[in-house]
DNA sequence: CCACATAACTTGTCATGACAGGTACGGTGC
DNA sequence: GCACCGTACCTGTCATGACAAGTTATGTGG
């Protein structure tokens, strides 16, 4: 009863993907099926097979029909930006323990990655990410202060942030992640119940909005053992991910 | 005078944007346009259109006839699947040290990575990765034999490996890479000049051919500090990076 | 029993036509 | 001069119809 008709077919689809009523390596129904279930032309039936098979979620070629690849591939832009949406997609529960949440100078790091000038006030959020219970990741932000100022009157424990920002009207339109790895420091290792100096998967994510403002930057540190990246390529669909070069000392 | 129309008429507005004829920030001709240009319907047309969307060549909204957004889009897979060529495109020199070469029984975890029984002849590759000079990157790499064995008439030490390969015929089509951190073992340590125990950035690699028959799997391990990764995403654009979940133990 | 040809089915591609909704521009009334 | 409105143009969406090309199952002849 929303928009347009493919994405509703495609909607749907989904819906039966996710919720295993399709499983992997079943085939579809066939288009002209999808058409009569939903008396509609094979138009739209295409372009929500096609949104799917970008998103990677279905296989298949000319004669066959299309087949379930993969359960859980959502949108990997609110995926990325989003850990509770990301967990909840996977069918976890996420979970989240704020440490802090203050308001203070900016640090050196933070100052360059968000643009700013030296002692300018930000907003600094530590908190500590759950899968069903399970710390497995911990998360460092910086939020600039117009932005971060919303966050007081929000209950960090409850929601997403990323879902709250959006609904008071922040854009978060551009992200850069920058992955690497580094060893767990005495904070890390403690929240995260592990020992210290292991090694910890690290994505510093750079947002910012369609205009290019930046509005936070944030270190992440992943158990590994719990969180891994993954890329799919292959020779006709292009990926974006990007191998970058550091600073070779 | 190749394939599909939509495939030509994309093709087209590819080289025209390339070419700087369509100039970044310019309006594409409309589609009514390009349907008199080629003679077709507005179906291949649109199709054309959506594939460039999908590039994130072009950008544009409904009302608006669609504009040129970006000229390049890198590909991504060759500079996935070949660290020479990687490091020439960064302006840097590679280089290489073959540690060890030898054909050997699949280890258990190989096995399960390239579908094969335990048991079966695979050749092991051992090579630490240079840049400038540098070690940055330690690559135990597993080949199935009828590819492997390749390898034993090549000098590791030279050329590209993908590159050979490609040249012998091998169709390195699909990849999945799955990335997370782990501490340097002491081999690692003492070939990446680094102690013991630091952080390393892992990129555990499985390439098959386009009918999915897996053809090599791969533990990269980089120092941290020389490389990681990166993705870049908007709102508008879809990447490919998916962040995904291990065993929570 | 097996190899092979055929038929049914499926997706890929494309033409034609239509309407809805957004944008941009010019003209009109104030 | 300025706000407002209508019109022309554009893209988004969808129906209908058709043919090409690939896959699968079936049935037939050897």
């Amino acid at each position: 009863m929303d928009g347009p008709l493919h994405e509703r077919i495609a909607a749907d689809l989904r819906h039966r993907i996710a919720s295993g009523d399709l499983a992997i390596g079943s085939a579809l129904p066939s288009e002209s099926q999808l058409c009569d279930q939903w008396g509609a032309s094979r138009a739209p039936v295409r372009q929500a097979l096609a949104a799917l098979r970008a998103d990677g979620l279905i296989g298949g070629g000319q004669g066959k029909p299309p087949v379930v690849r993969s359960t859980a591939v959502s949108q990997p832009f609110e995926t990325f930006l989003s850990f509770s949406r990301w967990a909840r997609d996977l069918g976890r529960t996420p979970g989240q323990r704020t440490i802090e949440i203050a308001r203070r100078a900016v640090s050196p790091e933070a100052a360059e990655a968000l643009s700013l000038s030296e002692g300018e006030p930000v907003v600094e959020l530590l908190r500590l990410r759950l899968l069903d219970g399970v710390p497995v990741m911990i998360e460092r932000t910086t939020f600039v202060w117009p932005v971060g100022r919303l966050l007081f009157d929000h209950d960090c424990d409850t929601g997403s942030i990323f879902a709250y920002l959006s609904g008071q009207g922040v854009d978060l339109a551009r992200g850069r992640h920058v992955i690497d790895a580094v060893n767990a420091d005495p904070t890390d290792a403690e929240l995260l119940e592990i020992p210290a100096g292991a090694a910890l998967l690290r994505e510093r994510r750079h947002t910012s909005s369609a205009a290019g403002e930046p509005i936070e930057y944030s270190d992440d540190r992943y158990r590994p053992d719990a969180v891994s990246f993954t890329v799919e390529n292959s020779q006709q669909a292009r990926p974006a991910l990007l191998r970058t070069q550091g600073l070779v000392s």
